[in-house]
DNA sequence: TAGTTGACAAAAGAGGCTAATCTGTCAACC
DNA sequence: GGTTGACAGATTAGCCTCTTTTGTCAACTA
């Protein structure tokens, strides 16, 4: 599994980790409109064209940082699936839970919901939010599958989908706490997983 | 069932109506942040202050006003479930289908989708949308708990709600067609009810 | 080769300032 | 129960200017 990365890709990885990290330093302290592109090439001590070489343009970017920020959660809810691996039931449920508890806690989150208006990101998880979805969506069936061989790759995809918008939806319009939601959701989806993989609690 | 409504609500129900109906009409046309309360009230035939009376605000009067509309989507909802009483997950698949068909072709929901920023109606199906979940959840459950007394109430309402959220997203953020999607989301859903209501397929 | 620098047009945004409009709430009237 | 007219305070439209930002050059450097 291990191979060593040539330097073309590890430099370009680089590059792009590093921008992101600048770009999410910023996010968190003052809302995406007011921050310039020139500001993030100069937080990651690259010059503005470096950046718009490797994004291509400022709304490039930004599902870029989302896209990356949200792969910090889902790797949360990777291990927290993996942990469950022998109760999928649980597994739903502690996902979810981890999920929602880091979103709801986490700064960038709050601050991404918060700016409203066409400028902020917010749009990128709700009105123009396909991409992130089916991204997330194709990661989280990637975690079940490998969680759940024997799981039907079209359950499995069906099933990452709804936890996916389900979970956007609880962290856009926040209601009961995460417990509750896990718990629920688990109940909810708890049969038809029971199906798909063939195991019964 | 039949009661006779007194004059004092009548009068004023009527009222309501006009007014919804005089607001329909100028947000299928112009976006919300340029609709004045002045117009609303004309287009009524009514003066300004009746409208303030009834509606206290204009954010008070968007949100009845959004509540209103999706009251036509849902008795449609509610048609739907009912000719498939006999079939649980048929009747998912018939309402959501029924649901996002007529969303997508409803001029008021796309102009309602295009309107980003904070001054549009957007936000009060997104950030600010328990107000509207908690309300269709709450309907969604009667319909439920009617055509399916046997249905354990907790159960209903968790259906409901997830059944709402899930629409929303599909409606703010499409992807498939909305038969793909009734068709996929009985399928998530099928054995949930399946075992909530003992009854099989 | 991969990055920097400087320069650029076009687009967008900040600032200020006035006039107009809109909201939300009066009280008087029918 | 509804209308009318009037009102202060807050918003918004318009316009104009100045500045900034975006996105893309070509020339330069390690």
């Amino acid at each position: 599994m291990e191979t060593r990365t040539p330097y073309p890709q590890a430099a370009r990885r680089l590059l792009r980790e590093t921008l992101l990290a600048a770009g999410r330093d910023e996010v968190q302290q003052r809302a995406w409109s007011e921050i310039t592109m020139a500001e993030i090439a100069a937080a990651a001590g690259v010059s503005r064209q470096t950046l718009y070489k490797e994004f291509g343009s400022r709304d490039e970017f930004a599902q870029a940082l989302v896209i990356h920020e949200g792969e910090r959660f889902l790797d949360q809810v990777d291990t927290a699936v993996r942990e469950h691996l022998d109760d999928p039931r649980a597994a739903i449920g502690a996902a979810l839970e981890t999920f929602l508890r880091t979103a709801g806690e986490d700064p960038l989150v709050r601050i991404l919901l918060s700016d409203d208006g066409t400028a902020g990101l917010l749009p990128l998880v709700t009105t123009q939010g396909m991409p992130v979805v089916q991204w997330a969506t194709a990661r989280l069936t990637a975690t079940i599958e490998q969680g759940w061989p024997q799981a039907p790759p079209a359950k499995a995809r069906l099933l990452a989908e709804a936890l996916v918008r389900l979970a956007i939806s609880h962290v856009t319009a926040p209601g009961e706490s995460p417990e509750a939601i896990a718990k629920s959701t688990g109940e909810l989806l708890g049969p038809f997983v029971d199906e798909a993989l063939g195991q019964a609690t």
